[in-house]
DNA sequence: CGATTTTGATAATACGTATTATCACCGACT
DNA sequence: AGTCGGTGATAATACGTATTATCAAAATCG
């Protein structure tokens, strides 16, 4: 009858609305009709007339600890997500995981709230809240091993998005390795013999994957190839090395890179790709693309976070086992193939 | 001792071991010191270790339940917030609003579970989680005023993003009619004397708002001008109209039409600056900008994100109370100078 | 030394929901 | 009439934390 103090309705004064017991209305609010639970057609009627007018909604923090689930899913990001400096990288992913979410019925919890230590977020810390949610996401290039150890050992159901060595990490990932080594022959199946493979010095296992890949691609190969870690500050040097060594191909890691090594044959008037063919193990989702069409990888991320939330509901699912294939998958990763690949000129960059 | 089904360490678990009650073990956590609550600090310390060795965290579901808060910010969007349409709007609002969400120490709960109705969603159904934040957060250009009222009534703590003419929803939004003003004023004052204004449909506030300031930029000028609503599908249609009517000044609401109109202005041999003046009533955050440099407006978006989670925060806090001028408060847009704007030709177009 | 105050800590309870064991009742059957 | 099976519903309890009223023991006082 008079509202809470806080204005809220509770099952209790449904109940005396309905001049039933508390019981009787969870019951009818969880669509109960087991063997052994009877609820006669008219009661429920009358329960369900009263929680429409009162406009009745269920406390989550008190079914949670009741015991029941909450159809939130949690989400952690290594870095903030937001801001533009990861917005390529996340904001994918996200929109995946969105879709996901909305399929579901379920909400999305950013843990915002973890302090930052050393630029990276720290998930465990006094006050977290991983508890509200029924599982967990995880978003990050590298990840911190003993972290998701122990997420593992305190029980909790978790999803990397990306692949994880960490053993007892579910994970839907992106096969690069695979990809990698396909567009690594493709390319030496033109010809080339002097190959430079620009790194980022990251050292999570989707970076090595793509070393793999290069590996891979490159065995029983006669090429010469040098390698070398660098970032977008350190371009100047790492075009003057490449110079130095004289490629008729170059494998770059990282979109950005890429576009400011291109930036910088264009300077010198390097022809691309007829003196200097680039391909990139990477692709940036820029919603206005005047970049430069590189051949590349195109990694699936809004359907790789799609599929993450998927498997995260697979294993919430008490009827559900996914078998250990499951838990660990690997998306193909397709190739586009853009216009900076050709044959090799005789004579190379010099 | 031995840990709970569940593998969770409870506050009863810490008091066996470290031999004292479950009470105050959380009146050790909560960092009690009030008059008449008494702990020695040999007593804390001993709760302290027990707790920092058993990697104890609160379950949040139990704490809301006793009626403590929660820390947890909704956030609700009227539309998905990820898709790559409505991308540009909601993205740099949100990143404001994880950057305030961090510095409170606050996670973010995304509504993203409410059903869709008519392309909109749908806050209120059955199984809404808005309980589980403190506060929340209103994003989207429109919003249904019953569901912003049921709100007020049902007590929840709210703050909407954008001016909302709704009695009793605090806001924090942007002067959108002083701006236009300004930028209306400023071109008229080059001797612009036929302005076309190329609106959108939409009924929201925002909209409304540079409207009026368009309305008050052309007031007791002797101008000649003329309006259209569109959209990009009809941008053929409203370029043909704009041609008709042959303006010296362009008004336009919408960056993404603007765009499209000027694509339309280059290939039909028209000049800009020269022959047509555009402005733009607001900013398309794209990360390269190789668009037109538009004169135009800048409307603040992060800082609104960002001021709105601190508004929240205060009307959370139990010892302010913000003033009524703090409810409701507009941010200052700038006006970005850009190169689509010069003193009209004799001619105009035609 | 008895009375009073202070100290340290706890028992009890509330929060709102889900679940299980139990109970009262009624009609049918022997 | 007494027994039985089925029906409709409820009382009791658990979940983990925060808070308040209460209590025993120790310390201080007259």
């Amino acid at each position: 009858m008079s509202r809470a103090v806080n204005g809220r309705v509770t099952q209790k004064q449904i109940a005396e609305l309905a001049g039933v017991s508390q019981a009787t209305v969870s019951l009818v609010l969880n669509g109960r009709t087991d063997e052994g639970i009877r609820i006669p057609e008219e009661t429920r009627a009358r329960v369900l007339r009263v929680i429409e007018e009162t406009k009745y909604v269920a406390d989550p923090s008190a079914r949670r600890l009741a015991g029941a689930d909450n159809r939130i899913l949690g989400v952690f990001t290594y870095e903030p997500a937001f801001p533009t400096r990861s917005l390529d990288f996340y904001t994918p992913l996200l929109a995946g995981i969105e879709a996901g979410a909305e399929k579901l019925g379920s909400d999305l919890l950013l843990f915002t709230s973890t302090p930052v230590v050393d630029g990276r977020r720290q998930l465990f810390h006094e006050q977290n809240r991983l508890l509200l949610a029924d599982g967990v996401l995880l978003l990050g290039v590298e990840m911190d091993s003993h972290e998701l150890e122990r997420l593992v050992e305190g029980g909790y159901r978790v999803v990397a998005v990306g692949r994880r060595e960490t053993p007892g990490i579910p994970y839907v990932g992106i096969d690069y390795s695979s990809a990698t080594r396909s567009l690594v022959s493709r390319a030496l199946d033109l010809g080339h013999e002097r190959v430079f493979y620009h790194r980022v010095g990251s050292e999570g296992e989707s970076v090595r994957d793509r070393l793999e890949g290069v590996r891979m691609g490159t065995a029983d190969r006669a090429v010469a190839i040098e390698s070398r870690i660098g970032t977008l500050a350190t371009v100047a040097d790492d075009w003057a090395a490449i110079r130095a060594f004289a490629p008729t191909l170059l494998v770059v890691e990282s979109p950005d890179v890429a576009s400011a090594l291109y930036e910088a044959a264009e300077r010198d008037g390097v022809d691309v790709p007829g003196e200097l063919s680039i391909v990139v193990l990477g692709s940036s989702p820029r919603l206005t693309p005047d970049d430069v069409d590189f051949t590349r990888l195109n990694p699936p991320r809004a359907e790789l976070g799609e599929r993450a939330v998927h498997l995260l509901s697979r294993i919430l699912d008490p009827d559900q086992s996914p078998s250990d294939l499951d838990m660990r998958s690997l998306l193909a990763c397709t190739i586009i193939d853009g216009a900076t690949l050709a044959a090799p000129s005789s004579e190379g960059t010099k």
